[in-house]
DNA sequence: AGCGATATTTAGCAGATGATCAAATACGAT
DNA sequence: ATCGTATTTGATCATCTGCTAAATATCGCT
């Protein structure tokens, strides 16, 4: 087989992830991609057939890396304990994959990316890929937290993937607001944070019914009447 | 003056605003816009001068009154209060604004897409128009939580922020993966869960310090080592 | 050496997009 | 009625996009 083939694959495929991270789908063009991978544009279609390949490759090489992460934890997670250790350990396998190194690092930007694009369906990747895994961490979630209703596990996940995407999509904008106390591209600084808001999020969804002062949801019933239309 | 501009240029702002709202910024066409509003596509330019000034143009439009109805209720919080309840009123007042009406949710759409879209820097429209009433809210919380890090009230609101805005985007996902029992358009339905658990979130991380027994400590510490790169 | 298969380059196409300009139209004031 | 201005239209540009076909280069094999 002529010419090292496998070593430009890869140098355009580094080059797409990285672009993709910086910029989602749509936002990237093949042009750019040649020209930081340099190479000439017809040799990505010559590799990975479109745009959408190139794509789909870089989910391909990079998802089951953070998947494995997840998946490999999670029988070792001991359901028999106290719900707040149990569900630190759970939020700890959703959100510690942030931290294993760069490379995880950008995919999960890619992956924050995706779940906002507008355009995600037409490509199906967030359905391909990621939601076989989620089902397991809903379960997880489920069995961890059994007196709560399968609709509020739905919302409680939908917050906890929305709390850590924010975070990652985040350019400068924690670093402009805080004068600098909390600089938006340091995941290692803030993933403390985001662990301990998530896992009290679960705790206060799953306490719902009992808590909550009458004098306080008076107010609250109050307030939400009193808003315009 | 001749014709009536006003309506026409109305019907094109309300064709945009849509359009935006399903699909983010760059995502709409100007075509798309002139074909929504019955228009032609010079006409566009001709009230608004571009499709960033068509864009900039619902924002001041549509940003004042969620704005309004943030800045409003943000004096009448009794800081003096048990912290929880404090608490309860300030998510109250950053969330509620999803309900006020189809219109607000409409561009509450508009504002999620604009958080998560690479290209916003460019355009400079949260900076100018969300900064602002977010700086307040900020200091809302700083003062409702005054044990907390600068850095932390910026990764709580950072979090907060991500959670609804998750919400706000997810299109068919939620109902996808509950098998519709949290159904994704539903905002009203999943509001409750979602003030709860940012109200727990924020608590939890006011708490830090002096939570989390020595145990989970220590395998939080051996978890994150353990992880590879 | 020369053949065949794989890689890579060159050049260009078709489509869409935002934007622009001159001409046409509609309207109000005179 | 007519003039002048504001509004609307139609046609067109320049640019960018993903993509493709054909020519060329590179290598292993016999």
């Amino acid at each position: 087989m002529p010419a090292d083939s496998s070593a430009t694959k890869a140098r355009i495929l580094a080059a797409g992830e990285r672009l993709f991270a910086e910029s989602g789908f749509e936002a990237v063009s093949l042009r750019g991609v040649a020209r930081e991978a340099d190479v000439q544009i017809a040799l990505v279609h010559y590799h990975f057939g479109s745009k959408e390949g190139l794509y789909k490759a870089v989910w391909a090489q990079r998802y089951a890396g953070l998947a494995d992460l997840r998946q490999a934890r999670l029988p070792t997670v001991d359901f028999d304990r106290e719900r707040v250790a149990v569900l630190r350990d759970l939020v700890d396998l959703f959100v510690t994959p942030l931290m294993a190194g760069p490379d995880a690092h950008r995919f999960l930007k890619i992956m924050a990316h995706e779940y906002a694009d507008p355009r995600e369906p037409e490509r199906g990747v967030v359905k391909a890929y990621i939601d076989p895994v989620t089902r397991q961490l809903l379960d997880a979630f489920r069995k961890a937290l059994p007196g709560l209703a399968d609709a509020d596990v739905g919302w409680g996940y939908q917050a906890m993937t929305g709390a850590l995407m924010m975070n990652v999509v985040d350019v400068d904008r924690a670093t402009r607001l805080t004068g600098g106390a909390a600089r938006s591209g340091d995941t290692k600084a803030a993933l403390p944070a985001l662990r301990e808001f998530i896992v009290g999020g679960w705790l206060a969804l799953a306490d719902r019914r009992q808590a909550g002062g009458s004098a306080q949801d008076a107010a609250e019933g109050e307030t939400r009447q009193a808003l315009p239309e």
